[in-house]
DNA sequence: ACTTTCCCTAGTAATCCGATAGGAAAACTA
DNA sequence: TAGTTTTCCTATCGGATTACTAGGGAAAGT
């Protein structure tokens, strides 16, 4: 056995955090690496490379020099978590390497393929639908707050 | 930018369809590790070891010698995909290597908490409710059926 | 100029992933 | 009892990935 699962990486989870700190300063101030990553305890030369990946992908904007810094470059009510995810980390969902649709499967296996999608989907139900306004704010949205407060949701096994 | 996401990994894949296999046989019969791995193209060693986990979950049972091989050890409609991909790869959702309800975080990144567990959640509601039984005879759930039908589900970002 | 801050390339130790090898132990066959 | 079959165990492997670190160059501001 081994200890793996569906995980969510450091980057992305870095990379949400740097997100929200970048949210909840507005879309005015902008903010140092080095100021969010002491506010979320991240190493900061680490942090600076998810950043790049950030800007790179077009969801955060940066200015060198005295007053330099990052801000978010659209609304945070406009990028979903997953966005965040996906330029941060790659697809948010991926079987063996790859992307469901690509799969095939033969004899008992093959509805595989479709529950692999139904997985997705739900995923996307989640990360797609919450932005970086709603946690910034803490103000998830109900459907997502019924299924976090289903004390069952928080038992482990 | 990397490229991986919430992956689920070849071990995961290969146990399920190795279940599936062993479903689709029924109770009685038992298969070979070599017939599973030529059925479903898995290389044999590597399946033998996944066997093995499946076999310390509880999940299979297995004969040694002449008319040896594994059988399910409980009713195909009784076992979740979940509970074979827990047994052969450990908690379904992680982040950062630990599971959701261990984590803490501070400022506005409060409310990810509940997000994780949101998406925990409703990883759980596929994987959870869907048996081997279910797959094997190509027959999901209409619930899971009308999440993987949505011709949106199965578009690429 | 000079400081600040981003930006880029490279490196690294540890871990994990997917897979392979060889044989010991058990069960069946005859 | 001898021999075959199959599971079971341990050990190893190259290569990729993860989570970081180091050092310096390029731009922007004062």
């Amino acid at each position: 056995m081994n200890n793996r699962g569906m995980r969510i990486s450091a980057r992305a989870d870095y990379a949400v955090r740097a997100a929200l700190e970048l949210a909840a300063a507005g879309s005015e101030a902008s903010l140092k690496a080095e100021a969010i990553a002491a506010a979320q305890g991240i190493p900061h030369k680490f942090l600076e490379g998810i950043l790049g990946d950030l800007r790179r992908g077009g969801l955060v904007v940066s200015r060198r020099g005295g007053q330099g810094g990052y801000r978010l470059a659209r609304a945070a009510e406009s990028i979903a978590i997953a966005d965040v995810i996906r330029v941060a980390d790659g697809p948010l969902v991926s079987v063996r390497g790859v992307r469901p649709p690509e799969l095939s499967y033969c004899g008992p296996a093959e509805s595989l393929l479709p529950l692999w999608i139904a997985v997705r989907a739900n995923v996307r139900k989640v990360l797609g639908e919450v932005t970086l306004a709603h946690v910034a704010a803490a103000k998830l949205p109900d459907e997502i707050l019924s299924l976090a407060e289903d004390p069952e949701a928080w038992t482990n096994p």
